[in-house]
DNA sequence: CGATATTAGTTTCACTTGAAACTAATATCA
DNA sequence: TGATATTAGTTTCAAGTGAAACTAATATCG
């Protein structure tokens, strides 16, 4: 390997991804084999479960997606009763989001098995390891 | 937030998944903006920069993509004249891939850039995070 | 040998995706 | 005030995606 040679393998944007994937696909199976979740319906949940309220807007910030994919995860939450939606009283455009009880439900029942995947995965990894990729990952989220 | 409660942004799964995108995106940019190329055909293309001659199927398991999706990347590599094609003389359902002139070129002028930009991320990080972060990605790929 | 199974790669189909256009409501400011 | 701009959220459209079906070639085994 000479440097005009790419090694995938050994190049960190591709492990990285790589890496994420696979997790990604890990914890997907939880939720979407019992629960038949999508991962953005999961992120929405997650955010509306510690922060009940929110709008569709705020919950794209605290998700890290788009508004579109917001929205098309909010329609089918709310298909499935799992949420329920409310105009702002103040603004007519936006919109509060909750869990329904049915959501609670569910998002009580994600939240252990999640916290136990997250476990699982950290305890491959040696303290030094999982602080120095916390603090990595902090880091490579934050740039532009 | 209480245990009952998933902190998002405090989530290893997610905190990876957003990271990931995140770097993705900046190294998608360069090569698409300046030569028009999606990841899967650029991860096509650095496969087969480095080992030229391999079949799809190989390609496909050396840059952790479907073979429906290296099926497609090659065919628009290949439209693109990026790519030559021919089918091995001993089995020919296989073919063997590698890049043509044109592809040899854009390689050429990528893999500089590609590393510039691993060099860019992380000089972000300290040598002790970096090295962690390397096995612990190292780790989590190799889960089922 | 020839019937059947396996393998390489492509195509189909149903679904997801994001940018851009759109709708409805509110804000701005002349 | 009312004309114009901005904002929240949805819909449209063109493209990307993977599972499953498919095609063509080779392997296996009675």
């Amino acid at each position: 390997m000479n440097d005009r040679t790419l090694d995938l393998p050994a190049f960190l944007p591709y492990q990285l991804s790589v890496a994420a994937n696979r997790i990604s696909d890990r914890l997907a199976r939880i939720y979407s084999d019992r629960f038949d979740l999508t991962i953005p319906e999961w992120r929405v949940m997650a955010v509306l479960g510690r922060f009940p309220g929110l709008s569709a807007g705020e919950v794209a910030e605290r998700s890290a997606m788009d508004k579109v994919r917001v929205s098309r995860a909010v329609a089918r939450l709310l298909d499935a009763g799992r949420l329920e939606r409310r105009t702002a009283a103040d603004d007519r455009r936006r919109t509060e989001l909750r869990l329904s009880e049915a959501g609670h439900a569910i998002y009580a029942e994600i939240v252990p098995l999640a916290q136990a995947f997250e476990r699982d995965v950290m305890d491959d990894l040696t303290a030094g390891e999982l602080a120095a990729m916390r603090s990595a990952l902090a880091k490579l989220s934050r740039q532009p």
